[in-house]
DNA sequence: GTGAAAGCGCTAACAA
DNA sequence: TTGTTAGCGCTTTCAC
């Protein structure tokens, strides 16, 4: 025997009119309390608010979508999710979100131009408010339909002309710039470089930045000391491999990623050398293992904090408040330097 | 000046109506073709695909969600995106998923009931059609809301009465043994497991299966050498400097998980001992970054693969065939053990 | 086989 | 201030 059938349609979690209907009030009201409406008297607010608690009520969102256009659901599209750059940046992104009401759809396109298209067709069709494309590929140029849908877009690294889309800059060079200056207050001279791959934008802005504080901090550069490597493990091991075949190998190694810092570690173990005495390592991202390396990892931060809440700022504000014509369309999002334990003097 | 203005509405997204106009169809044929109706003639049906592909018409899965309940939308809610052990799993969950035309909402319960709770209830908001509940953790109790909800749901190594829900069960005992009879054969007699917290369900489980093993290789069983840890890093450690501060320290340890093998080779590193040469370590998990350690780490794998799986095919099962009353309620995930460089035979 | 029409639960325009 | 009502885009009876 139900208890108050007349309110509880037997086994269906209640609706607007059911609360309408214990509050005594219309569900226009019902609505208006719940998005916050000034026009609702404090009397009938009371009421419906107690009359929600009651029945336990909560909106049903896909039909707040379809009137109103808004999902409050944020699409953001990474490389891969087992990447140890993301997951990071996917929780911030997701708890900044959460805090303000909306959710997250989370898809990875592999570096998959073909895959990246089919992702954002998705996040097309459940209506994303805002999709976050940190790819950090050259696959941006895919993004055509989210645009001409007029989806709010933030780009990591890559500009796009359309209105809707903004970019968060890296500011690569102040990082890089402070660990050559690390080491060669630390005596280096003879500073090596272990490039990404030239195929992505970001690997040879890291490289120039490199160049840059080498000359800037008057160190010998030399073309065979910057190779190009592929941000993997095995390509730091070759990369190490390389450099230690030189007459005269460097003493210091500045890496563009984690990844290739962490085989370089593993070469320099298996060929006897230690660091930091015999050799000093950096790497480039501050993945959460750096710190678990052995020794663990003088890198250059890039805050993925930061970069969430970047994109996550972006993209609000182009979905709540599109009119407005000085949006930020520009972020920046600094780099600094981590100091652990895999630098150090240079033997004499 | 647009083109076609009689069917393309300007500016708006083609909607169903847009779509029968074209193909000179009702609505309800559209609808019909779209969901794989066999009741469809060949002949409009070829019309309303064509008509589809012309106007690169999606269906608004919000309204889809309002009208048949169903929101395609699955939830998985793990600890933290940015323990290691994630990431692959939600990685797998998702390709699965999307592979069946299902989106998913991640979420992250910090180890936290309060927020377990809210994270339930904001699927439930979007009316997910099954969570994929993969704490390991306690809070498992505060899943009321959900079950009670009909939410279908699948829990690891938590068992709930309701019918909706579903339990992956797993299988440590397999892979433990493996790793204790792969000691035994290296010749390691005096063999240490670092345990988890006592507080995990499934850290006492494996404590249990390391024990079983030890007696049934007929290996050495002291208590002193079953430690409590606690899962991170400096438990691993800790857990290392108790064992050797021992009168005989044993050869070998087994550890509840990666993140405590990695602290104890940490630790190993910097008292001198060598792994190994003269320390066996075996971890448990194979989280990615089991294979980039200082040497590479023997492992017990939990495939996380599997575990993804099975999540999403108790969740499938229970939102698409919900009366079925032989649905598959639990599930079963093994282990196995993953030989790399940081085993081997004792010292004499 | 196909179409007309009734909602799904909500927001927003319009009335009062 | 509050209520009435018209859809949002779709699925699904129910007729034909």
């Amino acid at each position: 025997m139900p208890r108050k059938a007349s309110l509880r349609k037997a086994g269906k979690p209640p609706d607007i009119r059911t609360v309408a209907a214990l509050a005594k009030v219309s569900i226009a009201t019902v609505s208006r309390t719940i998005n916050g409406s000034p026009l609702v008297s404090d009397r009938l607010s009371k009421r419906v608010w107690q009359a929600i608690k009651q029945l336990n009520y909560f909106p049903n969102t896909h039909a707040r979508t379809l009137v109103s256009g808004r999902s409050r659901l944020l699409g953001i599209i990474v490389e891969n999710i087992t990447n140890p750059f993301f997951p990071e940046l996917i929780q911030s992104f997701e708890s900044i979100a959460v805090g303000y009401g909306y959710e997250i759809l989370v898809s990875s396109s592999y570096g998959d131009p073909a895959t990246l298209t089919k992702c954002v067709r998705r996040m097309l069709e459940r209506k994303a408010d805002g999709v976050a494309v940190m790819t950090f590929g050259g696959e941006e140029t895919v993004l055509d339909e989210l645009v001409h849908h007029g989806v709010p877009i933030v780009l990591a690294e890559f500009k796009l002309t359309d209105p809707k889309a903004s970019t968060i800059l890296l500011d690569y060079s102040t990082g890089i710039h402070a660990a050559v200056r690390h080491l060669a207050e630390l005596g280096h001279r003879h500073v090596a470089f272990l490039a990404g791959p030239h195929t992505l934008h970001s690997a040879i802005t890291r490289e120039n930045d490199f160049r840059a504080a080498i000359v800037a901090e008057g160190l010998s550069a030399q073309k065979k000391w910057v190779i190009e490597c592929d941000h993997t493990l095995k390509g730091g091991m070759a990369g190490f491999g390389r450099l230690q075949s030189l007459a005269a190998p460097p003493t210091a190694i500045v890496c563009s990623n984690d990844m290739t810092a962490i085989g370089v570690l593993r070469a320099a173990y298996k060929s006897g050398l230690r660091v930091p005495e015999n050799l000093s390592v950096i790497g480039l991202d501050d993945i959460d293992f750096a710190e678990f390396t052995l020794p663990p990892l003088t890198t250059i931060r890039l805050s993925r904090v930061e970069l969430a809440r970047a994109a996550f700022e972006a993209l609000r504000q182009q979905a709540e408040d599109p009119g407005n014509p000085k949006l930020q369309r520009e972020f920046l999002v600094s780099t600094s330097l981590v100091v652990r334990d895999s630098t150090a003097a240079p033997q004499a």
